[in-house]
DNA sequence: CTGCGACCTGGAGCGCGCTCCAGGTCAAGC
DNA sequence: GCTTGACCTGGAGCGCGCTCCAGGTCGCAG
């Protein structure tokens, strides 16, 4: 069983996020009501973790800070938003799959090129 | 049958690179010996466009400018160069292959919140 | 002969997403 | 009591890859 309580240091482990991303994020409002302890310093729980793997994903699959503040904005919002986060999500994941299908064809024609140099180089070492 | 003459603005339709784009990368040496006309302009042959296509392919799997631009001394240098070009594009499909199957990690994790959302917003539809 | 539009050049500017810095606070260890 | 090191803040700076701008040239249509 875990902690469910960790140091900025530790989550920025965790999440693969710099400290001073995670630091950026909450200023720019990606992430709204980190903990403090006595001494000012942030306290991240289990919950924020689970939130920023979230953003890794979104993040990591090419979408905007713009759009993952409206994301966020709409999490903040409750149940009556699940409808637009469903939306936004959806939007998202159908970029996502023509992302992958566009680096399928330009990496096709990369092979094609490196089976180029494949034949090249053969003719080269053992040539007639 | 194609002219195989091009304006630069035939050639930023056809590539799908902006002029700018073009007259940058001319500058800083991913392009090289594009033709002028008597007044000075440019003028793409087919070989440029094919060139631009691979730059295409490149850039659209996420190669940075500067790894371009050493496969375009490469290129550049002549048969001698063909060993090593493929050891360039092979690393770099390596890397095509390990982004795409970061992304359908990532993109499965999105569809599980899609799938969470959809339960959610069913219930409120059709509560109890 | 004039106007227009596509092109030229060198160089400045921009948008994104961080990343770094100076100067300060606090808690624990020696 | 003093040092150390992890953390804090606001704000400046940066790297990448373009993108835009001012000012100029050329060739063709009217």
């Amino acid at each position: 069983m875990g902690v469910s309580s960790y140091s900025p240091a530790e989550t920025a482990e965790k999440s693969g996020f710099s400290i001073d991303t995670l630091r950026y994020y909450e200023k720019i409002g990606l992430l709204s009501d980190i903990a403090r302890n006595a001494s000012g310093r942030r306290v991240f729980s289990d919950d924020d973790l689970a939130w920023l793997h979230m953003l890794r994903c979104l993040r990591g699959t090419g979408m905007p800070i713009a759009e993952m503040l409206r994301y966020s904005e709409l999490a903040r919002g409750g149940g009556e938003t699940f409808q637009e986060r469903l939306e936004l999500l959806q939007d998202h994941d159908r970029r996502v799959e023509e992302q992958i299908a566009a680096l399928r064809v330009q990496q096709e024609q990369i092979r094609m090129k490196i089976a180029y140099y494949q034949d090249m180089t053969a003719c080269e070492i053992a040539p007639v």
